[in-house]
DNA sequence: TCCTTTCTGTTGGAAAAACAACAGACTTTT
DNA sequence: AAAAGTCTGTTGTTTTTCCAACAGAAAGGA
């Protein structure tokens, strides 16, 4: 287990944790390893999920085949994520998604029951677990709700502005930059580069807004 | 606080918890209340916020105003629903959004820092609580998942099967029913209602599926 | 520097979604 | 039982998006 402190300290979870505390706790929550071999399945849709991972090395995929087969990739594990945490609530029914190893791949887990429930006076760093495990889905949930805030937007020019709009609120200024290229910015917005970047000129030839590769300011229209 | 028992102990928050640890508990968790009425604001974007609410009585909106004044409802809050959880992570940043009364309501503030430091030990229950807002959260996290991975299909038609696929596969059979009537599942789902209902027909009519009011069966296409 | 690759804006035609409008089926109220 | 209201499917038109293709600009490598 101690080979994988170096990683682990980087990790949300773990951060602001000590060498010593990491490993002791690493026993506190049961942490176990699991090897999986390129193309091997880690999880299938339909199985129970009762701890929550972290991805030492490799690279995972979650992905989802729908009922008429159609295969869809939701989301890259890279080393140092955790997964899972979604599904460690008692009732929270079934694995929805395939996880697929793309790589060899190193998986840590960790008895979810024991984060949760074990005394922190036992292990002075627990609350501190419980905190930044706390933090970090809440963060998640966060960004989730503003992805979800654009994309019910029905219009590519909505989805631009409501996002242009925050970024600007976040960022606290009517100029920034934005950390996507066109073709990232029209992934994360779920719709066609190309029409995103017409939308876009047309938004600036209206004078709504100006740009610059990644550089943007808004202004009122004309 | 005694009279907030009876909603209290109804919530996810609070489930598993007797009446009188919950009064024990708002002592420990330093619950305040307060009283919007009606059309006040809650809080305002660009506010930050360092507590967890849970509205006891009226009824809330979250609801942005982009940068050119668009105004758009997010939410609705209401009785026992718990609310800014997503915000009391250190530097989570501003609040991107304004939270308006749209009746007099009844709030009540809970110390975010307590609920995740005082020992469990000194309060019994306290496991419990992290426990339940453990599981709320990531409840959330995980329909938001979900509900993005419908909405970022493309079309019409493959919001529509990848939304039932995952409702048979959650129901376990490809029969069953959702919770939606038309106009909801299109709103659900961000798009046209009418778009929606003609290419329902449209699967239908190819042998995918089949459907009567909020009933519906999958099947191979012919 | 030149060459290659990537990124961005632009276009025109094809496809899809939004929109408006309406009729029949079903519910609820009176 | 009648009336009013809601829900759903259907259609035709308008608007928007998607898609494919291309050219100039920018970036990176040889």
């Amino acid at each position: 287990m101690k080979k994988f402190i170096t990683l682990l300290k980087r990790t949300k979870l773990f951060s602001g944790v000590g060498d010593a505390d990491i490993l002791s706790m690493l026993n506190c929550l049961n942490a176990t390893v699991r090897v999986y071999s390129k193309g091997e399945y880690a999880f299938r849709q339909g199985e129970y999920i009762r701890n929550l991972m972290i991805l030492a090395e490799g690279r995972l995929h979650i992905q989802k085949e729908d009922y008429w087969g159609n295969l869809n990739i939701l989301n890259e594990i890279r080393p140092g994520e955790m997964f899972g945490e979604a599904y460690i609530v008692p009732d929270s029914g079934p694995l929805m998604n395939d996880v697929i190893a793309i790589d060899e791949s190193v998986v840590l887990f960790f008895d979810m029951e024991r984060i949760l429930t074990v005394c922190p006076s036992a292990c002075p760093f627990h609350t501190r677990l419980v905190k930044n495990i706390f933090y970090t889905i809440s963060d998640k949930n966060k960004s989730l709700v503003q992805k979800l805030s654009y994309m019910s937007e029905r219009s590519t020019r909505e989805k631009l502005l409501s996002y242009l709009s925050d970024e600007a609120k976040r960022q606290n200024s009517s100029s920034f930059s934005i950390p996507f290229n066109r073709q990232q910015l029209a992934d994360y917005l779920s719709v066609d580069r190309s029409a995103m970047s017409n939308e876009l000129c047309k938004l600036r030839d209206e004078g709504m807004l100006d740009f610059h590769k990644s550089e943007f300011k808004l202004s009122q229209a004309k």
